[in-house]
DNA sequence: CCCCGCATGTAATAGGTTACATGATTGG
DNA sequence: CCAATCATGTAACCTATTACATGCGGGG
């Protein structure tokens, strides 16, 4: 992120929340340690604090590390839990309609998450940077996922109708 | 799991990984303790062991406790952390060809649980249980995302193609 | 002058995985 | 009889979140 410039580790992780948030978070029980430990090793410096703060940047061991890390083989990411779908393989012992209104609630939160990428895709869509094509497909991720979200939020209410009608 | 019959920890954590595996694992190091705690509480129990092993089975209690967790608001599941995509994000200070590579080989797994939930799909879909709907639709839902993933990815390629031909 | 936002950090805790240790049973 | 599988559990470790503690500076 420091490519982005010099930042403290407070404003890195608005930088962060505000960005790659949908897919990476960070909290300051992390970054701090690990800023600490990333200056220990050479990669980011303290800047010349104007002012208070003192905000870090990368140092050219740093951009290399960043170099190597984007050609190293990324964590394949595990599927993670889902407690909705648990609920949903077990259904058949939940109340009647129980189902039904998680999979209701879970849809208009997916519908919310839709309107803020396409917030998020004109935003990026119209801005001018060389990073822009990038950031763009990280956001068309999202929204592919969340439409997909959707597609199988029908697809599942009509088969749970069938079988309870 | 337990309403599926009596079983044993171990036997337990194969059924996990055979049914819901794709949103949801345990190890045993969190199976065990739990199960004992689970039999504190009165949830479970230890049927008569036939054999060796002493299989748990649900009590009324834990019966109830089920529905009482079907009906409770599902954990809304965080974002999680995906690497390829902060790969993506910051692609632009990657060697050329490499950020391809990372997605063509994110594309060839992507294949292959396409290919094994089609086959769980089957399955599932020819079974004949009460249960058969719900675990198809948790089995669609694993299917919409990959296949969603697919079409990502032919677009990530294109949208990306343009920026460095 | 007081509150809010910027800023840094630590401690407690939670939650989970991996590795280790152990033993019984069974099929080849 | 020996290897593989079934079976149970614990200990070490790691990773990350939450809460707590602290302080500065600027604007109302």
């Amino acid at each position: 992120m420091l490519t982005h410039g010099p930042m403290t580790g407070y404003r890195l992780r608005e930088e962060i929340g505000s960005s790659v948030g949908h897919f990476w978070q960070e909290s300051f029980g992390q970054l701090y340690p690990t800023l600490s430990r990333l200056e220990d090793e050479g990669l980011v410096r303290r800047a010349e604090g104007e002012g208070r703060s003192s905000p870090f940047e990368l140092t050219d061991a740093g951009r290399e590390a960043l170099r190597a890390w984007l050609a190293a083989e990324p964590e394949s990411l595990s599927p993670g839990r889902n407690e909705l779908l648990l609920q949903v393989f077990f259904g058949r012992h939940a109340p009647p309609g129980v189902l039904r209104g998680h999979l209701d609630r879970h849809r208009a939160r997916l519908e919310a998450a839709r309107d803020s990428y396409r917030d998020l895709e004109r935003l990026v869509a119209a801005q001018d940077s060389p990073d822009r094509t990038y950031w763009l497909v990280t956001v068309r991720h999202g929204l592919a996922h969340v439409e997909a979200g959707l597609g199988w939020h029908a697809e599942a209410v009509a088969l749970l109708d069938e079988e309870m009608p």
